[in-house]
DNA sequence: GAACGCAATAGTGTCGACACTTTCTTGACG
DNA sequence: CGTCAAGAAAGTGTCGACACTATTGCGTTC
């Protein structure tokens, strides 16, 4: 039961370490941004519930803050909150995964086609430049900076549409499969089609052509879905390990709440 | 300074007022519940500074329900919070309104195709039956009902596209305009068309023809936007009243942060 | 008389403690 | 031997207090 359960973390290796001025202004923000890696990187795993202490402990600040992060999590759907038993791992399942990507693609079709409505010409331009900025060494880069230029492209998109609640939308849409996506990039099964798709959207954008353009966002996204399923796979394989008895955390599991 | 800012609210006139059973169980959802009325009802007004040890008098309970009350608020995008100096009331401006609209017409309207690829008769007839069962006394009811029943016609296509992830982002939608929605169903401007566009839309669902619905979808909401937006001047002129200083609160006011 | 700095006040961020609830353990009873 | 119940343990929900930060008001200096 005292077995440290999520492996070793130092109470400080967490976040950005700045010298060491106990500052304990932003505990709860570190807080939030460990929690969200932890469960980015599953080693907090679905359906697993979450203890309080041990991760106050872990974390080396008192639960406050910790409950503070776990609400925000909720709020943004990682976790799940049952009165009086706590926050638990969001399962994630490849049908859930399959409904977010879609409404990936419904809100990025609008966006493109609300950009050839509206942007001008020197802001689709603007977008021509981003890409152009990027394309040569795209590949090559860290999978950090490959995910990040990615999301900033269809970022872009978001914002050029002029309304701002897009760019929300998709900046939460990430925020959810961010970690799905990082997993997907480390293991290398980037189609170098996907390339090529973005500046074929790219061309589009410049003919304003808002039909083409969604056809190729929508079928780029779900080449990236199939992609990704089959990466998530082999990640969640590795990660619970053969014959580890927690690995049946949800994944594929239908529910048994019924209270 | 002592003025009580939420005019008068007694400790326990908040939410279902079971017995009078002291458990302290449920504060914070109780608290959450309470916090965004008094958004939804302009009782704490756009861009004004929200006073945690106030407002925990107000409800009296301490400040930890109200802090994870206000944190899942600034997640759904209620408030707003600047570290060290507190949550804010989120400015609610025209154009954000138009924004939210917008984005709940892509989010109906893919629904809407979704729904005609994918639900067999059956589900398009509980559609039917749905709105055959309200459609008489419709306009007769009371606000909240009109409101609920509304909703749901909405949410239940949203349901039947099959995508759940639709069903989150159309009641994250409805929470954030309800209140809005509910002005301007009690200003009776409401237009007798729009009891119209949903046997409409209705019939289009059972033709299956996804371009038709989209199109009647898309109007009924443009129509619901200019009939808000009048309904929301007058409220809003109404709340901030003339010659009030506090009034000059970020409606239509340009951003000042640069920090 | 205005700008500046300093002290006092108000308010947020975090903590440790405690009350209550759920879960686990143990032992009696069938 | 299994079932159930009562008690113990673990864990969440809330509280009041304190440390730190931002803001306000006041007096000083130019």
């Amino acid at each position: 039961m005292s077995e440290p359960f999520i492996s070793t973390l130092a109470p400080d290796q967490a976040a950005d370490a700045e010298p060491e001025s106990r500052r304990l202004a932003d505990s709860s923000e570190r807080a939030y941004n460990t929690i969200r890696k932890l469960l980015v990187e599953f080693r907090l795993k679905p359906e697993q519930r979450i203890n309080e202490v041990q991760l106050s402990r872990s974390l080396g600040v008192s639960r406050t803050p910790i409950r503070e992060a776990l609400n925000r999590l909720a709020s943004e759907g990682f976790v799940s909150l049952t009165p009086n038993r706590g926050f638990f791992v969001r399962s994630l399942s490849t049908e859930g995964l399959l409904d977010i990507y879609e409404l990936r693609s419904i809100i990025e079709c609008a966006a493109f086609r609300l950009m050839c409505e509206r942007a001008d010409d020197q802001q689709i331009e603007r977008l021509r430049d981003y890409w152009g900025a990027i394309v040569e060494g795209y590949r090559d880069q860290p999978p950090d900076v490959i995910l990040g230029e990615d999301e900033g492209f269809h970022l872009l998109i978001a914002e050029l549409s002029g309304n701002p609640e897009l760019v929300n939308q998709l900046e939460a849409i990430n925020a959810r499969i961010r970690f799905i996506r990082r997993i997907q990039i480390e293991h290398r099964s980037h189609d170098p089609r996907q390339v090529d798709a973005h500046s074929a959207i790219v061309e589009a954008a410049l003919k304003r052509d808002a039909r083409l353009g969604e056809e190729l966002l929508r079928s780029h996204i779900e080449i990236t879905v199939s992609a990704t399923q089959q990466a998530l796979k082999d990640a969640l394989l590795k990660v619970f390990a053969p014959g580890d008895t927690t690995g049946e955390t949800g994944w594929r599991q239908k529910r048994r709440t019924k209270t």
